[in-house]
DNA sequence: TAAATTTATGGAAGGCCTTCCAATCTATCT
DNA sequence: AGATAGATTGGAAGGCCTTCCATAAATTTA
């Protein structure tokens, strides 16, 4: 405290030291101050000097929002995810921070928890002054958003979203439902089912089209009683309770039951398996499967499933954001990743899996 | 496009409508117009009508950083997280964002994936006009930090961290392994181990020593053998992988293996299940087991666990955090919570755990 | 109707920075 | 030494809002 000009002395909690009060302690000028801090090169180093001992000695750090202010620019970008995507979001997430850390720039996040916030979440992410771009996640872009957007409107990207608008980064999820099925096919499975999430899901929706074209182009036929969704709304189906009461409905088919079962996400895999045993049954042996996403439990269950590149996908989410906000005017461009299959022992195609060899290669 | 006053339309990019020009616009002063963006009452609801339907026409919003730096408040506070504590921290941050949306607030996430991370973040939340308030979770408070904070410093509430000068909100490690402990005891067990995760985690040390003291406590012998720590650096050991070479070096003891193990984490535990499954043996049959945090898929596997209240944290960290803002001369104040036991099957108390129950008690 | 209140309004000042231009200094060159 | 170019510096203006005070308008009261 000591080292506090008297005027400050009796200061608490605004104690706020500004610009004004370096430049007076350090008997320079405000821009020279400011250019320190900026680490602008024409400063005499005397100079330099003087400024941030003063700097330090009254423990000075510039006010982050009037640079934003002054600079337009806040160096905060916010992404809207919805919570629930859980195990994708967190690794998403991971991807994001590092890349923007690097940048220099901050991230508010903002949680959907219920879809109501998604317009909430936008509108403050639009608002002047709040962030320089927008990440939006596996939702759909309100056309209540769309169509109030313009040229000029703040930079925004989508991630495993899609609109012809904006761009997008997005996971092929018929290319994927396409792979998963076809390797069933492969394996020489005809009487082939799909557990599927809430078809108010896009991905979902996609998934279900892949399945049914792979099934076409492998001359397959496709028995509805196969198909089985969910009206569940928790997580839009993407739960171990709406597969674990998926698989048990295609159980109930008896023995005309699909002897293999493409699912669309691992989560809902895991509930199905659970139904398997209680009914005596095993996989890949009564019922083959292939699930989607790789989640980091699928090792452990064996699930052979489709992975998506989630911690990739957060860092070129971030580089684009960037690209786009350097040159606004860019067109739109649209990434697909396409998920690549991993062969584990669900399937039945990798007799000898072992969860044991995976940990060997994964433990430090 | 149209309603645009001629001096906007050539603005490219930069077109920022101020409050100036809602004024000018509404022929009324600045004043007035802040004041119906701020829902002040003094304002005739002729005038109030006509800023509005001016300021829609414009496509007005009030520009966020110059808000705060007017208000001196930005309505913003930072949460630093491990992120590495998934499960824990997907519920948490429910918790707290839902809390603060309400609230009209935003959050700022800084989640840590290296501990170098910790202190940068710490710095920028910290400085003048970033945030409002610090959430700080699940990792050790840097000691420079707290030197350098005073009585002035910006509220921050520690979050499954403890330290007397902050306040805290702090899961209680000691007395939840002492009754993850006592359980195993209760059953009879006598012979009982412990799988934990780093020692250089906090919690992993407290509930090391719970489980000694509830030893104690029951006058059982600790054998030294029978606590198997890891030098796994990842998550803090906190990970399957871990989970199942602990496990595998119990079993290795032989015949002289504990009947019961009390492991530090669910997602060990799983790790844990594997290497039982893989010997041959089974939960909890050969041994029992009881394990910690309770995430979602506990139930899956019937563990017996100890519950923390994760979304509820996440709400009164925010509620504290807010009650330390209004009045920043409180002294700290630290709430303990004590996790509660969660009995499923793989502590052979309850011979009859179905997972199919519980599918029926929390499917919607 | 005049006086006294109450309500509504305008706009300067203040919040804290960056940026730019003009002014000053220093070093280099002739 | 004087001229010139380059380095360094000061500080006004601008970024956009809130708040407060003085003033003006409307309403109530006597």
């Amino acid at each position: 405290m000591e080292g506090l000009p008297i005027y400050l002395q009796n200061y608490r909690c605004l104690l706020t030291v500004t610009i004004y009060d370096i430049a007076r302690e350090a008997k320079v000028g405000i821009g020279t101050v400011s250019r320190v801090f900026n680490n602008h090169p024409n400063v005499k180093p005397k100079t330099r000097e003087k400024i941030l001992s003063v700097a330090k000695r009254l423990n000075y750090h510039p006010h982050a929002y009037a640079q934003g202010l002054a600079r337009r620019r806040t160096n905060t970008i916010a992404a809207i995810i919805p919570f629930f995507t859980n195990y994708f979001f967190v690794e998403i997430l991971q991807g994001i921070q590092d890349k923007i850390t690097n940048l220099g720039y901050d991230l508010i996040l903002y949680g959907i928890n219920h879809p109501r916030e998604i317009d909430e979440y936008l509108r403050k992410s639009d608002q002047r002054g709040r962030v320089d771009g927008i990440l939006f996640f596996s939702s759909k872009l309100p056309e209540s958003f769309v169509e109030r957007s313009h040229v000029d409107s703040k930079p925004l990207i989508l991630v495993d979203a899609f609109h012809e608008r904006f761009d997008s980064l997005h996971v092929d999820n018929f290319k994927g439902a396409i792979a998963a099925t076809n390797h069933l096919i492969q394996l020489g499975h005809t009487n082939i089912g799909m557990i599927n999430a809430n078809l108010n899901n896009t991905p979902a929706r996609e998934r279900k089209d892949g399945f049914a074209d792979a099934l076409k182009a492998g001359g397959i036929e496709l028995r509805p009683q196969n198909i089985v969704e969910t009206n569940v709304i928790k997580n839009d189906g993407y739960t171990r309770e709406a597969g674990y009461s998926s698989m048990k409905q295609l159980l109930n088919l008896g023995t005309d039951r699909p002897t293999a079962v493409f699912i669309a996400s691992d989560v809902q895999a895991i509930g199905a398996l659970s139904a398997l045993r209680q009914a005596g049954l095993r996989a890949p042996e009564d019922v083959a499967i292939v699930a989607y996403d790789d989640i980091e439990l699928a090792a452990h269950f064996g699930l052979t499933t489709m992975r998506q590149p989630m911690y990739r996908m957060g860092e070129l989410a971030v580089e684009k954001l960037f690209q786009r906000m350097e040159n606004p005017a860019m067109p739109p461009s649209h990434v697909h990743f396409v998920p690549t299959l991993i062969v584990r022992g669900s399937c039945g195609m990798n007799k000898n899996y072992s969860l044991a060899e995976e940990f060997l290669q994964t433990s430090d």
